[in-house]
DNA sequence: TATTGTTATACTCTATAACTATA
DNA sequence: TATAGTTATAGAGTATAACAATA
């Protein structure tokens, strides 16, 4: 057996020069700890932060289609073709079909909702836990400041 | 040719629920806005922020051994095995002898100074670029926000 | 002609585990 | 026995591009 991979934001006695003035690095240390207690916090499940913000959305804007979702998320069409796969394959989501016989209206099944409920119960905890150190409006204010970034000119 | 992929932090007519909530998924879409940007931004060179972040370590810490670069950075150590590699091929980092044989110090070469010079500018104009939303105190502030995610109750 | 979903394919990143040489 | 670096291998995740059906 080999040693586990562990982010750790900080090693003692190392010196991170230019990274420690980052907002950029800043985030994606964040970002590497967070992904950890995710990872962590829903190891029993068959979930991941991808799956489950797909999962919110198309919980939340029912009838959605898979291009439509792809642009939500940010990734191509193809990969959200296998992310609709699995959770068709596990019951949790249905394309039906639309006017439209090119496009599917994605839907959460019951078993869906119920998962996902289950899901957002865990998600909470796993986020109430890795900001247990930020107080209500430090969060507020957190989330305020993350909004504003790659924000460009016309935008504001 | 098919539509470039492009994340866009929000999509208007999108109810995002409890997402909207999560300082998590906050934190990852703006770490999903600043890849993109890093990446077009350094498009012409051979960079990667995970890249970057191992050139400016071993610039400033010289010697350091590829296990504890591998700690530094949270990645698997045979992960920093084609990391080096890559840069000893381009010749930006050399393994040389340590006391013990059976690891390397890695030093940067002059070129290796020379390039993470250049990647150094690049990288802090991105971050201007990114962040350029945000006042110095509110960067100032964002930075020590997300230092505290992730901190356990024994790290305060 | 353009769009939706699909498939084929490839690339990057990363992990695990076994190996070797040294300690 | 333990450690540093290496290799082999595999699994996610994602992209691009081409295709069929439909608009």
């Amino acid at each position: 057996m080999e040693n586990q991979v562990h982010f750790n934001a900080r090693i003692e006695g190392i010196n991170y020069d230019i990274l420690d003035d980052l907002v950029g690095y800043a985030v994606r240390r964040a970002q590497l700890s967070i992904y950890e207690d995710f990872a962590a916090s829903l190891a029993a499940e068959d979930i991941t932060p991808q799956r489950f913000s797909s999962l919110v959305i198309i919980g939340n804007n029912p009838g959605i289609s898979q291009t439509r979702l792809a642009e939500v998320m940010g990734i191509a069409r193809s990969g959200v073709v296998s992310i609709i796969d699995r959770f068709e394959a596990s019951g949790l989501v249905e394309r039906q079909a639309s006017g439209d016989r090119r496009s599917y209206n994605l839907h959460l099944t019951k078993e869906g909702q119920k998962q996902l409920k289950r899901y957002k119960k865990a998600v909470e905890n796993h986020d109430s836990r890795i900001s247990s150190a930020l107080s209500a409006s430090e969060k507020q204010q957190l989330k305020s400041l993350l909004r504003k970034i790659g924000l460009r000119e016309e935008d504001r």
